[in-house]
RNA sequence: GGGCGAGUGGUGGAAUGGCAGACACGAUGGAUUCAAAAUCCAUUGAGCGCAAGCUCAUGAGAGUUCGACUCUCUCCUCGCCCACCA
């Protein structure tokens, strides 16, 4: 009989699913539980083989771990809100509810056709208003707890189309559709205070099982910078600006301060500068801009001075000119800076633009005070020069000596800042949670009631958005108007929805309990799953969405939700599928692999083990047509060892070195799976196969074995044979095997014989063989002889149970 | 500009201080077949040699070491992420 994959997996997926078999009880108690993560897609149409790349693996993992002897949790859903269905909609005419649910049928459909061992009575779809009601009383406790907050914040604004975009929506700074410029105008918009915990983000990443790249990547993100505030006073004026610095101790080669185009000073002063309508001009242009572009430009730095005002260095009295530039950002620090244009590039560029003094107060060369000259700014550490009471001191203690000694008289404080930005979470769209917030004239912002959650997201049939910069749903009457809840008055539904970074930031926790109508998670089912143990998914969500959900379960924690600081304790990351050329799989290219023609050519469990077989996990690479031909090669070995007795070979069975070889087989793929490192599981199992395949008695303990190492990589074919050879129970709920560490060890090697570091012989000896043994057998080597003839050997370097070294 | 990662046969890769190229793809030759597919066997880094064997070889160059794909430094190339963050 021969091996038809297509036969086999849809019968046992079948089976599988009526049996219920991969439902996880919540009833376990203890430490035997196992949350096993993926990252759970984007209904954005059709699976690809990233997400089978993604999945597949991980599924291994979940069935090896289950095996193990653990109450495993395999969850999925569907992140359903988001813009491309908003988009799909406006393109095709079809509602945007309408789109996703169509998606996610078909993903469906094509999630269950790999085989995973998902428990799909715990599916959520964060656009079902069982979800997203939850979503809101989460926004709920946000503000009650004074996490949410309105402020007025830029956004990408299309003149032409009158609408807000987002920013995959601005193209080279043009709108996407109209190709009018972009420019950005103050919204006011709802924002969650995720600054609050940047520290607690931050100081937390230690403890985490994740990848060194992505802690650090969140480690930049967050990006605490520490040092002073130093406040410039302005000559004349009871004014002063304060300006953060890492730098303090360049402080005395400070020769102009610069502000963002944006900084109130220079609103606050129009007819103290002289030049203003100049300046205003310039403020005017830099706003067309939006701050990635402000930022991006390689061009060069403008600036303009403010005249009529001048400020004044604390540390020597001198007055310096002001600036406003552009690439100075308001958002950061205080949002101006003390330009030291000898040791830093960006004000060295600028002071070379302009014709400022460039003075060095830091050298390398101390106490020779020839300082080298520069082409560009000398920003490593030194010796101070040419100032004051400092000089001659390194540029490190400095720092903070500095810092000190202004701080006495109050014109220095110590700071830190972050780069994390507080987040943005309000969005001018229809295809998302809808706000649960009500503004009333009298009472102001108002939370919906708990009570009347969900605000449903009504069913309207116009989703493009408004001219005013407001979501579509501000074209609904019946949604927008309400009664406010605290002085029944008239009043209005706030409009925007929210973010879907938001949906996903709780999702995993709703796993736990999917059903419960009356909080988001019984606090029992919690203890049960979370945190997650395994969380596997792309390397692109390394800051948003990681540290979105961080940041959730932080904050949840403080209100007393949840018993736990993190949400995943252990995260990995799988590579990048690229096309059969070497390019990132794309529709223009041409080089799309689909999975389900795969499926149907070579089977599930073929395509599942070639995406464990190319390489190692989180590198990917390209995908090689060819590739699944050994595969399938492979899976039709073990079909032929487990359904005929071979009789061409001639080799007879050696009892010892067949026994050694599985419980090698044992070990190896245990700790290989242990570490996601199925490449070489995989190579380990067709060694396997290949030895089983040259004897010519086969024991049905081996067999036995072999089909329960590969259940995971294989669970519809091992399955199959499983109860084919006799067996009465499902193979996925069986031990996995153990291996006997004294049968790991081979009795007999091949030590190494070298000269000077290379090898001369090979010899077959025990194990165990001494330093003295192995010398004597060396000098008795017809091989060795001649290398030695004559030499003096001068250095033994014996290394127990591989080699021995001499030295000539 | 900064950070991180990678670079090994014709190809994907294995080996993380101790036999470089496991396992697989492809290729070549053979067996089987009327023929093909499938399957099986053999060979397959380069060079020299009749052979035993020797030499070279893990992006380039240096260093540490008895010994380096592996550790350190410099450089080159590619990929990803961040990017005027004071």
């Amino acid at each position: 009989m021969v091996y038809n994959p297509n036969k086999i997996e849809k019968r046992w997926q079948r089976i599988w699913e009526k049996s219920g078999i991969y439902q996880a009880s919540d009833k376990v108690k203890g430490k035997n539980n196992f949350y096993n993560l993926v990252m759970f897609p984007y209904p954005s149409g059709d699976l690809h083989i990233g997400h089978w790349y993604n999945f597949a693996p991980a599924d291994v993992y979940a069935r090896f771990k289950k095996m193990r002897g653990l109450n495993v949790m395999s969850p999925i859903g569907f992140d359903a809100f988001g813009l491309p269905a908003e988009n799909a909609a406006i393109k095709r005419h079809i509602h945007p509810k309408t789109w996703t649910y169509k998606n996610i049928a078909r993903m469906r459909s094509q999630l269950k056709s790999m085989g995973n061992s998902y428990d799909w009575s715990r599916e959520i779809i964060t656009c079902d208003p069982e979800y997203y009601k939850w979503t809101q009383w989460m926004f709920l406790q946000f503000y009650k707890n004074s996490l949410a907050h309105r402020a007025k914040v830029p956004a990408n604004w299309c003149p032409s189309c009158k609408t807000v975009l987002a920013n995959e929506q601005v193209v080279d700074g043009k709108c996407e559709r109209c190709d009018s410029q972009v420019i950005q105008k103050e919204i006011e918009q709802w924002l969650f205070k995720i600054s609050d915990y940047a520290e607690a983000l931050l100081e937390d990443l230690d403890n985490l099982d994740w990848p060194s790249a992505t802690k650090l990547m969140q480690k930049n993100w967050i990006g605490k910078s520490e040092g002073w505030e130093i406040k410039f006073k302005i000559k004349n004026y009871k004014l002063e600006i304060p300006v953060f610095t890492t730098r303090a101790d360049t402080l005395f080669g400070c020769t102009y301060l610069v502000v963002a185009p944006e900084h109130p000073i220079i609103i606050n002063n129009k007819s103290r500068i002289t030049n203003y309508k100049f300046v205003e001009q310039y403020i005017n242009e830099s706003k067309k801009k939006t701050e990635r572009e402000r930022i991006s430009e390689i061009e060069e730095k403008t600036g303009v001075e403010l005249k009529g005002i001048k400020a004044i260095n604390p540390v020597n009295g001198r007055e310096i000119p002001i600036f406003a530039a552009n690439y100075v950002l308001m958002h950061y620090g205080a949002g101006a800076i003390m330009a030291v244009p000898a040791h830093d590039q960006r004000d060295f560029e600028f002071a070379k633009k302009y014709n400022l003094p460039i003075k060095m107060v830091i050298c390398p060369n101390y106490p020779k005070t020839i300082c080298p000259i520069l082409d560009r700014a000398f920003e490593n550490e030194g010796f101070l020069v040419d100032s004051g009471k400092f000089t001659g001191m390194p540029s490190n203690t400095a720092r903070e000596r500095v810092g000190e000694w202004l701080q006495k008289d109050e014109v220095a404080e110590k700071k830190v800042y972050y780069r994390l930005k507080d987040w943005l979470i309000s969005r001018q769209r229809y295809w998302g949670a809808p706000i649960p917030m009500i503004f009333c004239e009298k009472c102001s912002w108002q939370p919906v009631r708990e009570k009347d959650l969900p605000v449903l997201l009504p069913n309207i049939k116009d989703y493009l958005p408004t001219g005013e910069g407001k979501s579509p749903l501000a074209k609904s009457k019946k949604f927008m108007n309400v009664v406010c809840p605290k002085c029944k008055g008239p009043a209005q539904r706030e409009t925007d929805t929210m973010d879907t970074f938001i949906c996903s930031s709780w999702y995993f926790l709703r796993y736990a309990d999917p059903c419960n109508e009356k909080k988001f998670a019984s606090a029992q089912k919690l203890q049960t799953w979370l945190p997650v143990n395994m969380y596997i998914g792309g390397a692109e969500h390394s800051v948003m969405h990681l540290l979105y959900a961080r940041f959730f379960v932080k904050a949840l924690k403080k209100m007393g939700q949840l018993n736990f600081s993190e949400p995943f304790l252990s995260l990995r990351h799988q590579g990048i599928i690229l096309g059969p050329d070497g390019q990132k799989m794309s529709k223009s290219r041409g080089n799309v692999v689909d999975p389900d023609e795969q499926v149907k050519k070579y089977g599930a469990d073929a395509v599942r083990i070639y995406l464990c077989f190319m390489g190692p996990y989180n590198q990917g690479g390209p995908w090689n047509p060819n590739g699944l031909v050994g595969i399938s090669r492979f899976l039709n070995k073990v079909w032929q060892l487990c359904r005929s007795q071979p009789s061409t070979s001639s080799r007879k069975a050696d009892f010892y070195k067949l026994e050694r070889l599985l419980h090698q087989t044992i070990k190896k793929v245990t700790d290989d799976i242990d570490n996601l490192r199925f490449n070489t599981a995989i190579s380990a199992l067709m060694i396997l196969v290949n030895e089983l395949h040259n004897q010519s008695e086969n024991t049905s303990r081996s067999i036995k074995t072999l089909l329960l190492l590969l259940a995971p990589f294989a669970p519809h074919l091992a399955e199959e044979l499983w109860l084919k050879i006799g067996e009465k129970k499902s193979i996925h709920g069986q031990k996995w095997p153990v291996y006997d560490s004294k049968l790991v060890e081979e009795e007999k090697i091949q030590f190494i014989i070298q000269i000077n570091g290379k090898v001369r012989d090979k010899i077959e000896t025990a194990a165990d063989i001494s330093e003295a043994e192995a010398k004597t057998l060396v000098l008795a080597s017809e091989k060795i002889k001649p290398w030695l003839q004559g030499k003096e050997i001068k250095k033994t370097i014996f290394v127990q149970g591989k080699l021995i070294n001499l030295v000539i």
